[in-house]
DNA sequence: ATTAGGG
DNA sequence: CCCTAAT
């Protein structure tokens, strides 16, 4: 994502010439009213593809002696800095959680041919267009200040490889083996590949057509809604990179729409400062959109050593990663929640090199659940039964975040089995803690009653969560440098840990039409927890900026929710706050709605909001003038247009009537109140009667 | 705190 | 639904 929105940016001084779109909805906006955002991106888009197009064209020649290259791994010269060269790349990744963008940097950052694989493995324009557009940052970074980047990065694989507790040494496991590298003979065991033979951090610098494994089991772990189970342990001790830290968020996974993304840390050069949020959507809907994968059958895409390193020659080495495996937590960033899932691509060079493929992130639920793109282990309904005050969950199943796992094709359904079941293995086996999510905020006090914190049979407990977080590593709090931007703990763990937004299960438990669940002060406690936090962590990025120092100071709980206060953003509160569940308003919900307003007209709609809805505490009047909008809509257009729950044409009749009337009496609807309100019959009549007069 | 509108 | 600007 970095890469992308580094990308986006860059060209930003370009001055694209604007490029009309189309309103993506009637909703009434202005039609031509588009944003710069808008228009630079659909420029890029257009560049981007143009771009892409010639790009294949010049390199398909290119291509096919990639494939060859693979075809020959490199022998002799090219065994002296197979290591050297290679640990950067894997350690890229490592350090950080596998992340797939890791992957891309990775290449990126290498001149020439590297990118021509990535083209092949994104044949799609959308994936073009974020290949272009990484691919030209990164080539100006990488030849910008390339030596620089180069060498720390080699220094950090070095620590990083020491660190990883499963490396590939001695394994003896054939199927994570580097096949490339047995064949050209050199001491693979001194790489560090990143894979563990476990299967729980492979190298996510290389890989190709990650399979998404759907999966379920039963909860391990007795918990409400969601289960989370945000990634491996972290193999590198943040301390060993102390540089990279402000790399932050690997991946974001929302309720509302899946979204993850990769954050990489990397340098501090300019190219790839922090993602900013314009146009974070529309790339994200780019990435995000139906191709999950994509895999051209190319033979090998082999990461070829910086040029300057390989001494011009052109060694590419052979990376074959078996098991991808990625975790996706929520991480409320700069991107508020929006499906989006990063690209993966995933390199897979095996003895004969299968396929390639992009990953996005599939939004292949058709249902409208969000949270179960590329998912593996999905389907969660909880179940709340409250007694007394006593508050029980139960959970039939959790999702875990993700897993990538990635197999050659001539792999056996056998040996995927079992990688898998390594993947879930190393993962489980790991230890795991179990973190407690209210409104997406950790709760962190162990010592809070379950009333205090708000988790009560009455509370709408679709607000509760679950994860499962890696025992964490002890990590000693990041030492800070002189590098303000090196704030962010890169520790994958905390990362992890501290991921905020988890996604709740739409159980619908209470709709609060059929029956209101009694509003308690429970709601404040709630409330005012997340204002803690939220406080909490905002007065530590605002300590971060100033000095960096500051950042030592702070007490352990604070540098942990540090690791997921981005940096250097403006709404740092807003980033922490999750978005609410979708709740579709019922047609018995609309049918209230409609009537208030017949009543009441628009613009009125806190006492809407009184009239009809007071005990709908989940609904509130922006709620409702947002539905009133979208209604308003609905009844605008065909019916086959028309989604989700159908409203009965008669409401959506009544809908059009109301709101032509009320547009012409908008100044009038004095008269038309009183007598409105005499209309209404029952007791919030009453008391909207009161009000109504009162503001008269 | 509400309202109005764009996103 | 979110976010903001303007009340």
């Amino acid at each position: 994502m970095v890469v992308k929105k580094r990308q986006y940016y860059g060209f930003n001084g370009f001055h694209m010439p604007p490029v009309p779109r189309a309103p993506r909805s009637a909703r009434g906006r202005g039609l031509n009213k588009m944003k710069v955002e808008d228009s630079q991106i659909c420029a890029f888009e257009l560049l981007a593809s143009l771009a892409g197009k010639l790009l294949q064209e010049s390199e398909s020649s290119a291509s096919s002696n990639a494939s060859e290259a693979n075809d020959q791994p490199i022998i002799g010269g090219g065994v002296k800095f197979e290591q050297d060269d290679d640990r950067p790349l894997k350690a890229e990744c490592l350090d950080h959680g596998s992340c797939g963008e890791s992957a891309l940097f990775t290449r990126f950052s290498s001149p020439n041919s590297d990118q021509k694989c990535l083209l092949n493995e994104f044949p799609h324009a959308e994936s073009n267009l974020f290949l272009e557009r990484s691919s030209m940052i990164t080539n100006s970074n990488s030849s910008k200040n390339g030596g620089a980047d180069l060498k720390s990065v080699i220094c950090k694989s070095k620590s990083a490889c020491e660190n990883i507790p499963g490396k590939v040494e001695g394994s003896s496991d054939s199927r994570v083996s580097c096949d490339g590298y047995v064949d050209n003979g050199l001491s693979r065991q001194k790489r560090c590949d990143g894979l563990d033979t476990r299967g729980l951090i492979v190298d996510p610098c290389s890989s190709n057509d990650p399979m998404e494994m759907c999966m379920k089991f039963p909860a391990l772990i007795n918990s409400v809604n969601n289960v989370e189970l945000p990634s491996c342990r972290d193999p590198v001790p943040s301390a060993s990179i102390p540089r990279h830290r402000n790399g932050t968020k690997l991946g974001i996974r929302d309720d509302d729409e899946n979204f993850t993304r990769c954050n990489k840390p990397l340098t501090k050069s300019k190219a790839f400062r922090p993602p900013q949020r314009i146009g974070d959507r529309r790339i994200r809907k780019l990435l995000t959109s139906k191709y999950w994968k994509v895999a051209p059958k190319l033979k090998d895409c082999e990461f070829s050593k910086p040029a300057f390193l390989e001494g011009g020659a052109k060694s590419h080495y052979l990376k074959r990663k078996l098991c991808y495996s990625r975790e996706r937590y929520q991480l409320n960033t700069f991107y508020k929640r929006r499906k989006f899932t990063d690209h993966s691509v995933v390199v897979t060079s095996d003895g004969g090199f299968s396929s390639e493929s992009v990953c996005n992130s599939p939004d292949k639920n058709m249902t409208g659940d969000k949270n179960g793109a590329s998912i593996m282990f999905h389907g969660h309904q909880a179940s709340f039964h409250s007694k007394d005050s006593q508050v029980k969950f139960s959970i039939k199943s959790f999702r875990v975040p993700e897993l990538l796992i990635e197999v050659p094709e001539t792999a056996t359904v056998g040996s995927l089995k079992r990688t898998v079941v390594e993947a879930v293995s190393a993962i489980l086996g790991g230890g795991l803690r179990v973190g407690v999510l209210l409104h997406g905020k950790k709760v962190r006090d162990d010592n809070r009653t379950l009333l205090q914190t708000g988790i009560t049979s009455n509370e709408n407990l679709d607000t509760l969560g679950f994860s499962l977080e890696p025992t964490p590593v002890q990590v000693s709090p990041p030492l800070c440098t002189e590098d303000p931007a090196a704030l962010l703990p890169c520790d994958t763990s905390q990362l992890i840990l501290r991921s905020p937004t988890t996604p709740i299960v739409d159980s619908g438990v209470s709709d609060a039409l059929p029956d209101p669940p009694p509003l308690t002060n429970l709601d404040t406690n709630i409330e005012s927890n997340r204002e803690s936090v939220s406080s909490h962590a905002d007065i530590v990025t605002d300590n971060t900026l100033p000095d960096s120092r500051a950042l030592v100071a702070v007490p352990p709980v604070n540098a942990e929710e540090l690791a997921m206060v981005p940096l250097n953003q403006k709404s740092k509160r807003s980033e922490l706050v999750q978005r609410r569940t979708r709740r579709p308003f019922s047609v018995s919900e609309v049918e209230a709605l409609v009537h208030a307003v017949e009543e009441l007209g628009t613009g009125r709609w806190r006492d809407v909001k009184l009239c009809s809805f007071e005990d709908a505490d989940h609904r509130t009047y922006v709620d409702l003038k947002d539905k009133w909008k979208t209604l308003v809509h609905t009844a605008q257009i065909a019916p086959q247009q028309r989604r989700g729950e159908p409203v009965p044409q008669e409401l959506l009749d009544r809908v059009l009537a109301a709101h032509a009337y009320w547009s012409q009496h908008q100044a009038k609807q004095h008269s038309k109140n009183q007598t409105a309100i005499l209309k209404i019959t029952d007791a919030h009549a009453v008391r909207n009667g009161v009000q109504d007069i009162q503001s008269i």
